[in-house]
RNA sequence: GCCCGGAUGGCGAAACGGCAGACGCACAGGACUUAAAAUCCUGGGCUCCGGAAGGAGCGUGCGGGUUCGAAUCCCGCUCCGGGCACCA
């Protein structure tokens, strides 16, 4: 008879082998909400410390497998932090303002409010299922007017500034000096302010209906939309007046250095000259700008972008009709097709010449669409003997090279065959008042701006390849630009009282195609009679873009419910610090793909608020990480096309959220890019498993093998080895080494048939930020009967560390050729002698001379042999 | 073209200039089981010699260098990923 033979799953006494994670995850994520155990609290008498993710736009397709990873990267650091005693900000919110909804809402009718509300619903179901500590009380979001109230009032400060490039930041629009010739202040004021429309020419996507940043135009060219160039009357922020602070600050923060190099390149300063150039039998004179002064003694010919102002006035009767064939060739093709497809120069010449003020010579000026109309002055001064393009232009058109540096060591051959662009020594640069002759291509540079700058005919100057932001969209669901055009043609900006200037209600979300957004349409939009003036006009129809709300919203964090300001000063002094303390977020992880867009987009926004005194310190971000991306299993990129699109619903369901958190930190470097594999999360569940079986017996009560003795000295180093590892990895985000740590201890601890209570009781807290409803669990079999999220994390102690022998290598010539056991303490003298009487070695060395012994105590010793 | 990263077993990866491959996956052998699953134990970079214990050599993309000693530092390449790109 065999009266207990029953199926695995009918017999209790084999569930608990297996972590019970469905039974215990919900449980302590109802206890925490209950508890209110990660509300946040600010205690001034504590360190804080503020760790941020890069709040996700609530999408409808729900949460990615990709978004799981940085936010258990900074769960793991919140839970840690409060272990160690910090008052921790780490909270959550939603970036709802965007296209891709509204264009759901374009094909349904369903209101984008509802959408959104519906996905966050969602994003925050999937985010509780994870386990995430958030403080859900600060929860924010972007589209709501409480929240977009702060962003309308920030435009409203940026449209109220001036910058005063003398005290290097923005001040109030009412400081602006006029100058006493100026006829109409209030056009001097509009043509200052941080906020301004201009008629510029913007990116245009005939199929979104909407204009784009500069920065944003390569990802929806990627998507497969045109975008073309079109001049239009939009929206700007003058984000160049701070590009100089945007560079410069980068010493101040912790980045990647990718990040970085990213944000440089995109600020794109360079460093050079305006020269200006007379034309000849004109009164019209040519500015160009050159980052290689010290060549203008080689500038044989002058080019002017097609755009240029000054084409019409100087171009000679005979040349005027292919100079305007030319020019409306070049305003015909798109941006991409001036830069990609037009690899071969072309140009045209306007007939007219121009002195070069430092030969007197007079070099021809010519059109060419190589030159950018919009950075610059939209002119250069072509030097082909040292600038490639201008070779390549010189030889097209049969123009003069000339050579005026050279190589610091060796000649260059003539006929040039290519540029010759390197810093060298000057030459054949050399009139009646200035020689450079011999000078380093930097102090020649120095030298001939000492001598325009004398003359009069140029200056020092600094360039940046950064353009002003794009602040316009013809969009509905955005935040509304809070202005009202009257029908005068004048305009105000709505007063602090008036915020926020609501959305209206509409039910049909397409662009009307005519280059404005729904709002045009809106009759309560566009019959406004305005209060305060008694003027009649109508709201802004354009909204900001989506980076808008970004821009401040880790500021918000700080003090969300707050209705009298964006947020109180004391708060964010206490959750940013200062710059003394290099203050701000201590640590914000999110995306790569963010590197220019966003963290641009908030450092300035951020800088202006720092110049009127709102924020206390310079940058938002003091130290940023960035996760790298999961792959499919396939290691292609996941997408639903390929079929290789991991969800996070069904690992949850399969593994339970501690074994997801576990493995996406487990999968390699934070930082690398790696696929998914849905074997490992088994070895993930393995260990899991193990370290439940190491705390319970299979009826669910605390394991008979924990039990009340002192450890031993092994037991004693293993725990305090782990501990040690997890902080120093925790503390460097090198989390996949924590967790192979913690395997190491849970392999070893497992195999002992009695483990100290005290070791084991230690180990939950150890683990505890990386799986907290296991160690919760644990916890509370452990005879506790609060929440683990306050306990002291342990702490190591170098003295139980400490072994008593070490092994020693010894080397013959390099070569490992023995091991020995030794006191930790033995001295480079002793392990010579250890080595040397080992029989290994003795046998090793027969017959060969000793010509030196390196030992290094610890480690090894090496003997170098004839 | 320019600027950043990166390249280590069958796979994901570890490694203050000091035993390359921790930890995990996959695999192989074994224990338990009627069997399977689960669990536990054992094994392994490659090549060669040896019946075995063991021994010898070669190994971190390629070629040099520095060093007693290099995955790690330096120089020159190759390939892969990312960014920028007629920016004067």
């Amino acid at each position: 008879m065999r009266p207990h033979v029953s199926t695995p799953a009918a017999s209790p006494a084999f569930v608990p082998m297996s972590y019970p994670f469905d039974r215990i995850e919900p449980k302590w994520q109802r206890y925490w909400e209950k508890h209110g155990t990660f509300r946040t609290m600010e205690d001034p008498t504590k360190p804080k410390f503020y760790v941020l993710d890069m709040f996700p736009y609530p999408s409808g397709s729900g949460l990615h497998i990709g978004h799981p990873e940085g936010y258990t990267a900074t769960d793991i650091v919140a839970r840690y932090m409060r272990m160690r005693g910090y008052c921790v900000l780490h909270p959550m919110g939603w970036d709802a303002f965007g296209l891709p909804t509204e264009r759901y809402s374009m094909t349904t009718g369903i209101h984008p409010r509802v959408a959104t509300a519906e996905n966050v619903a969602t994003f925050k179901r999937q985010l509780a299922m994870l386990g995430f500590s958030y403080d859900w009380s600060r929860e924010i979001n972007t589209t709501d007017p409480r929240y977009y109230r702060w962003t309308q009032w920030m435009f409203r400060l940026i449209y109220n500034s001036w910058y005063d490039h003398e005290q290097q930041r923005a001040r109030p629009i009412e400081e602006l000096p006029i100058p006493a010739d100026v006829q109409d202040a209030e056009a001097y004021r509009d043509a200052h302010r941080l906020a301004y429309m201009a008629l510029v020419p913007v990116n245009w996507c005939e199929e979104l209906g909407t204009v784009l940043a500069n920065e944003e135009v390569d990802e929806w060219r990627q998507k497969g939309y045109t975008v073309e160039r079109r001049p239009m009357r939009q929206w700007m922020v003058r984000i160049t007046a701070y590009a100089e602070r945007l560079l410069a600050d980068l010493e101040l923060v912790e980045w990647p250095a990718s990040t970085k190099e990213m944000q440089r390149n995109w600020i794109g300063k360079s460093e050079g000259a305006e020269i200006t150039f007379p034309i000849i039998g004109s009164e019209a004179s040519v500015t160009v700008f050159t980052t290689r002064p010290d060549t203008l003694f080689g500038a044989t010919y002058l080019v002017l972008a097609p755009e240029h102002r000054l084409i019409e006035q100087i171009t000679t009767p005979n040349c005027s009709s292919a100079v305007a064939a030319y020019v409306a060739e070049a305003q015909r093709k798109t941006d991409l097709e001036r830069t990609e497809l037009s690899r071969e120069k072309t140009g045209v010449f306007t007939g007219a010449y121009a002195f070069n003020p430092a030969t007197g010579a007079e070099i021809p000026v010519w059109i060419a669409d190589y030159v950018l109309p919009h950075y610059g002055t939209g002119a250069i001064m072509a030097v082909p003997a040292h600038d490639q393009r201008d070779f390549e232009f010189a030889t097209a058109y049969g123009l003069p090279v000339e050579i005026v540096v050279r190589p610091r060591d060796g000649t260059l051959p003539e006929p040039l065959t290519e540029a010759f662009v390197a810093d060298g020594i000057a030459c054949n640069s050399t009139n009646a008042e200035l020689s450079l002759d011999g000078l380093p291509t930097a102090e020649a540079k120095e030298r001939i701006i000492a001598w325009l700058e004398q003359r009069r005919i140029g200056r020092r100057t600094v360039r940046y390849k950064l353009r002003d932001w794009l602040f316009s969209r013809q969009r509905y669901w955005g935040e509304p630009i809070p202005i009202i055009h009257f029908e005068d043609g004048t305009r105000r900006v709505l007063d602090e009282d008036e915020l926020p200037l609501e959305l209206p209600e509409v039910s049909e979300f397409k662009p009307t195609g005519t280059g404005d957004s729904v709002l045009a349409t809106v009759p309560e939009w566009m019959n406004v009679l305005d209060p305060k003036t008694g003027k009649r006009g109508h709201y802004e129809t354009n909204t900001m873009p989506q980076w808008a709300g970004s821009c401040w919203y880790y500021l918000r964090f700080c003090d969300p419910h707050n209705d009298a300001c964006f947020a109180d000063p004391d708060r964010l002094r206490y959750w940013l610090g200062t710059d003394s303390q290099r203050g701000g977020v201590d640590l914000y992880v999110g995306g790569a793909e963010h590197a220019v867009l966003h963290l641009l987009y908030a450092r300035f926004w951020h800088k202006l608020l720092y110049d009127y005194g709102y924020v206390p310190t310079k940058e938002p971000f003091a130290k940023l990480f960035h996760q790298g991306l999961i792959l499919g299993e396939d290691g292609r990129k996941m997408s639903k096309s390929l079929g290789n699109v991991i969800n996070p619903d069904d690992i949850v369901r399969d593994y339970g959220a501690d074994a997801l958190r576990l493995f996406e930190m487990f999968l390699g470097p934070l930082e690398a890019t790696k696929p998914w594999s849905s074997k490992g999360i088994e070895g993930i569940k393995r260990f899991l498993d193990r370290v439940w079986r190491m705390y319970t017996n299979p009826d669910g009560t605390l394991s008979s093998a924990i039990v009340n003795i002192p450890p031993t000295r092994e037991q004693a180093r293993l725990l305090h080895q782990t501990i040690k590892k997890v902080r120093h990895d925790i503390e460097s985000l090198s989390l996949n080494t924590a967790i192979a740590q913690m395997m190491i201890f849970a392999n070893e601890m497992s195999r002992m048939a009695q483990r100290p209570y005290q070791v084991m009781e230690q180990f939950v807290l150890v683990l505890a930020p990386f799986a907290p409803h296991l160690a919760e669990e644990l916890w509370q079999l452990l005879g506790h009967t609060e929440s683990l999220a306050y306990e002291p994390f342990p702490d190591w102690d170098e003295e139980l560390l400490r072994e008593e022998e070490v092994e020693i290598v010894v080397q013959i010539n390099s070569k490992v050729r023995s091991k020995l056991m030794v006191p930790v303490t033995a001295s480079a003298e002793e392990l010579r002698h250890h080595a040397l009487s080992s029989p290994d070695i003795e046998r090793h060395l027969q017959g060969k001379t000793i010509k030196n012994i390196i030992a290094v105590p610890g480690k090894l010793v090496n003997i170098l042999v004839e």
